[in-house]
DNA sequence: GACAAATTCAAACAGGTGTTTTAATCTGTT
DNA sequence: AACAGATTAAAACACCTGTTTGAATTTGTC
């Protein structure tokens, strides 16, 4: 047992700095993470990220890279949802991207570095937008269109999508406050899975409610 | 008509540091903001900001205090909220909240200053959450407790209300990828007023359910 | 107008940032 | 063992950050 364990600690320098710069990253963002922290967490020199990857936004970008799985294949994709019923698909979505968001390992990187593109773009903001957060945004309003009977770009379907996302994004990254507002709420797994399960719940109502609304819509007036 | 104009273009530098350090910190929040950029902006000299406020945490700290109102009272306390059915109170509060979030005054500060809070907390996080963020959260608790027949302190009713917070703050912190990925959603005033009733609509409509789902629990087991 | 206080200004400060340089060390090959 | 290339290391660089200094200017008051 002297040998490199299996992920937590790699011996090559390139490895150990997308490890501490994953945790780093998708802790405080782009911008607030400093490469000396990242440098000093890796047992790196400060030059390492320049022979490696350039400057602080290539190693950046090969995060993300990385943290979406190999050759930019996001893994919501792998899961054949066309397969499943629509309220089924949509509650492993769900489930799949808050366990992903509040999970430690890399698969947790790529959605709390999402949520801080969110509010705070970076300079690879465009390509994270068009590789990471553009496809998965389209396979949720996929379910959601089958949910309502509708076009995945209709309007209903993209106000409840962003109903979704605003849901498990808040949860994901709203962590500091909820600490403080709710402190019984520790995020262990089965807290986790209670919150995957309501926002299904509380969503799939939501739904089913706007789908019959509209439809009330064509032949009365809604009340106010 | 040489006269000062009523807000825009205060007069004395602390008024106009005030103004334009509101703006600077609600778009970039309290770390990504610097001084200068905050003085350029208010036609000011960068030591006006020692003067007036000590630093740039006491321009912040008073950038808050001043955004939540005269005295530290919250606007959403003004409304007389429990004199109103709990549906309609939901969706006064859900519209004030996004009228709020998404203008171009003074009220919109404060919940962006918030929505950053959350994701990357300042110096001043401790009583941001006291003295904003903690009574509004009692208020939509109380609304939703009686929605749901349940304490406002319960777990039902704090799910509930993470879910109405997380679409608020989604819609109004993620403008810049809404606007990649939904060029259409150009947040016109009828626009945002279509969210504000999507949201309240899509809301009513979980906790409804989740409601119901939880009286069920007590005979019969859910299904999965 | 003269004085004192309040306010503004340009300049510099100390500290942190990402980046680069240059030499030292390691690694594999002959 | 000796060499060439890859990798690491310490130090310095240029820039930006919040903050402070001390003099200049404005403002209010007698």
């Amino acid at each position: 047992m002297v040998a490199a364990l299996a992920i937590p600690v790699p011996d090559d320098t390139r490895a150990r700095l997308i490890e501490a710069a994953g945790l780093v990253f998708s802790e405080q963002g782009y911008r607030a993470a400093t490469v000396r922290d990242i440098c000093t967490r890796a047992n790196a020199n400060v030059a390492a990220i320049n022979y490696h990857f350039r400057d602080k936004l290539g190693l950046y970008v090969e995060v993300v890279r990385v943290s979406m799985g190999t050759h930019g294949k996001h893994d919501l994709g792998r899961m054949q949802l066309d397969a499943t019923p629509a309220a089924e698909a949509l509650r492993l979505l769900i489930a799949g991207m808050l366990e992903r968001a509040l999970g430690r390992d890399r698969a947790a990187w790529y959605l709390r570095i999402m949520s801080h593109e969110l509010t705070q773009p970076s300079e690879a903001f465009p390509r994270v937008v068009d590789e990471v957060i553009s496809p998965n945004y389209a396979i949720l309003r996929g379910v959601l269109g089958r949910l309502l009977g509708r076009e995945p770009g209709d309007e209903i379907t993209r106000l409840c999508a962003h109903s979704v996302i605003g849901q498990v994004v808040h949860f994901a990254a709203a962590r500091p406050v909820i600490n403080i507002l709710w402190p019984a709420m520790k995020m262990t797994p089965t807290q986790v899975a209670t919150i995957a399960r309501h926002i299904a719940d509380f969503s799939l109502a939501g739904i089913r409610a706007t789908g019959r609304n509209i439809v009330k819509e064509k032949s009365g007036k809604r009340k106010t």
